[in-house]
DNA sequence: CGCTTGCTTGGAGTGCACTCCAAGTCTCTA
DNA sequence: TAGAGACTTGGAGTGCACTCCAAGCAAGCG
């Protein structure tokens, strides 16, 4: 049994600009088609993981160019926005795709989605709730060795 | 490639019970001496986890009787507590196990805890922030899908 | 005493979410 | 037009955190 230090690195999407409403991926104005390294780099994720995406359904299907190269569009990134925020969540890769099925399903899946979302929604409730009481309990812990230090300073 | 709804069966910890500073386990007063099964009801952790934290060198030594079984202490039952805490906020195994370590090794690494555990403090209000942002997305799809559904309704 | 239930171990298996590989094709710049 | 670097695929590999298995010992009950 080894266990070995994590490795945190984690890929830093491209800062975001503030405005109102949600914030999206900021992107280059009257462009609509961006290489799979593009949209890497503006999202965060790897283009492995894009690729994994595609194959496990969890894009819309991607234009391709003439020769076969993927192209994303604007549709697609706002698309990825929004994957990425639910990924933050912990939401699990499977209901995102039972998610992104539903949209290619089309309008009449309206009350499923929303039913989905919401119930996730009350999830990430709980969660910061939960986080909240950790965070107490961090402070508490915290306090305590603070506390012996500064004790050991005063001598 | 396959992917298969997630087993979202999580083993609740018995309920706790409100009363001022960090909210711990209930216990049956004047025990001092656990079985694993009951530690894993307590704990919600499963008697498998139990002695996998051991192997790993996330348990302090635990008292065994004369055959070799495990009998827990209220103690390790209050680090089993900070420790569940910490992996809800999303603390990786290895850094809990730097942890323990540390408080093997005695007072003369609180400093270095302190800091872990005020790493991981910002860690986790950052999280806090992230899933409030997330919040808010989710509110914005949440209100059109339910605009479309009153719409809908109102026919 | 036999039976059931619970405990022990090392090691193997699982599920998730990537992450990488090999070998070939395409695109861009000089 | 040559060469560097980016892109393609199916499939294999990785890391984490468990989760389970087999085979055997132990405790309590009728």
């Amino acid at each position: 049994m080894t266990v070995t230090a994590t490795d945190r690195t984690v890929r830093e999407p491209a800062r975001l600009t503030a405005c109102k409403g949600p914030v999206l991926y900021p992107r280059p104005t009257g462009r609509d088609q961006y290489t799979i390294s593009e949209v890497a780099e503006v999202t965060g994720l790897s283009a492995h993981t894009l690729r994994w995406y595609e194959r496990i359904g969890l894009m819309p299907h991607v234009d391709r160019t003439h020769t076969g190269q993927r192209r994303f569009s604007n549709r697609d990134l706002d698309w990825l926005d929004l994957v990425t925020k639910l990924r933050l969540t912990g939401m699990p890769v499977a209901d995102m795709v039972r998610y992104a099925e539903l949209v290619r399903e089309g309008a009449h899946t309206f009350p499923e989605r929303e039913r989905l979302l919401t119930a996730h929604r009350e999830d990430v409730r709980q969660r910061i709730a939960e986080l909240q009481s950790t965070l107490q309990v961090l402070d508490y812990k915290i306090d305590i060795y603070a506390d012996a230090r500064r004790a050991s300073e005063r001598v």
